[in-house]
DNA sequence: TATAATATTTAGCCTAATCTAAATTAATTT
DNA sequence: AAATTAATTTAGATTAGGCTAAATATTATA
């Protein structure tokens, strides 16, 4: 249907539109494919003259109904496959990104279905993401940074933004995961840091890392 | 590593070399892989320059020790697939090859290392064919063609040479499946066909299809 | 607002993997 | 053994998806 490129685009695309509210620029799509921005503009053009997205010249693109569709699709296929590699075959949550990164892209509706059952239809992915539904609908529950918190708040920690392996490992050092309930115990004003109460510990956190992960109060 | 073009050509080759027992003939590769033929004799070309095979023009190709490694690597890794689809997922083993033959490029050998052993080892594929393992070695048992044995004889189904839906759907359709015991009550002498005892009832078979099942004695 | 800096696009080139058509080699038949 | 047929290779073209370098817009700065 579509080719491995053209899949990798739209996906990016339709990750880059949550940062920018407007139309995403040929320089981060870019950026984010590590390629260079002439590829980008040619690989957009195409997709526009498929209709999988809108694009105006120096203005950027925007994923059309059909383009956010399938791209929702490789998504929920990325997702899926990272709670099979991390529910079934007990990989670590830092190592399934790149294996998922190529699961993603097989092509079979049947497999998928059958996969999702498999899995009992997970809503969200190890990292906390959640897992588009068929018709690419994305759940999202509301979720603050825990670095927006203040001193008492509460919450449980329901997913990263940062998803290289040191952070991953950092989190796994400290036994932090999602589900882990937190507490602010007290913030810095000075540099943002913050200490926390996680069980019977107390963690001392920087803003960087505050600013990674993701918490439902 | 390899292309995905590349590992298909490898993959053709191994195959084709268990038929053919010298050399495999260009033609027979781009008929394989439905592709024309100076196509056939570019790739065999590239990857004997890769030292993945000995060619010599217009004599045909041999996997070198290297080539038939990987080949051996991506049927284990097809194989594999196709227990977890069947086993897991619950797939007909008709419909397991296409998706299979996707999911045989996905490189990683910890997610092979880790399917393998969620499957628990398996050592035949659902259609009966032999899994290699992790060094390319193929477990071959003795096994003989239905259509080559006499009456009396009996034995048990352990794979077949057709894999065509249709056929794999007429054996579905008579509940014959790996494992299957099967005697020969009688014999056609003019056109080959047999007379089988499978369980309870008596089945008569053509010699084509006898010629496309392979039993153990 | 003119100019400088930055972002984006265009033009032209490259490689992998295919194809067609022509040329060459090998095999088969008379 | 010569001629014909079949198999194989070569030459040259094409498409997808990259790249570099130059040209052009847009945005920011003086």
């Amino acid at each position: 249907m579509y080719t491995l490129a053209e899949e990798n685009y739209l996906k990016a695309i339709f990750h880059l539109e949550q940062e920018f509210s407007k139309a995403v620029p040929t320089n981060a799509i870019a950026e984010k494919l590590e390629m260079k921005a002439s590829s980008a503009t040619d690989m957009v053009q195409k997709l526009s003259d498929k209709g999988l997205l809108d694009y105006r010249k120096y203005k950027g693109a925007t994923l059309s109904k059909v383009g956010k569709k399938v791209a929702a699709s490789i998504i929920r296929k990325h997702r899926l496959w990272e709670v099979f590699l991390v529910e079934k075959l007990n990989f670590q949550w830092d190592e399934v990104h790149p294996i998922a990164e190529q699961l993603e892209h097989i092509q079979s509706d049947e497999l998928i279905n059958r996969l999702d059952a498999f899995l009992d239809h997970p809503d969200y992915d190890p990292h906390g993401d959640p897992i588009p539904d068929k018709n690419g609908i994305i759940k999202t529950a509301e979720k603050k940074l825990l670095s927006e918190l203040t001193k008492g708040q509460v919450g449980v920690l329901v997913g990263v933004r940062e998803t290289s392996s040191e952070f991953l490992q950092y989190l796994d050092k400290r036994d932090i995961a999602i589900g882990t309930k937190i507490r602010i115990l007290g913030r810095e004003f000075f540099d943002g840091s913050l200490v926390l109460q996680v069980r019977e510990e107390q963690f001392f956190i920087s803003k960087k890392i505050a600013e990674n992960l993701y918490i439902q109060i």
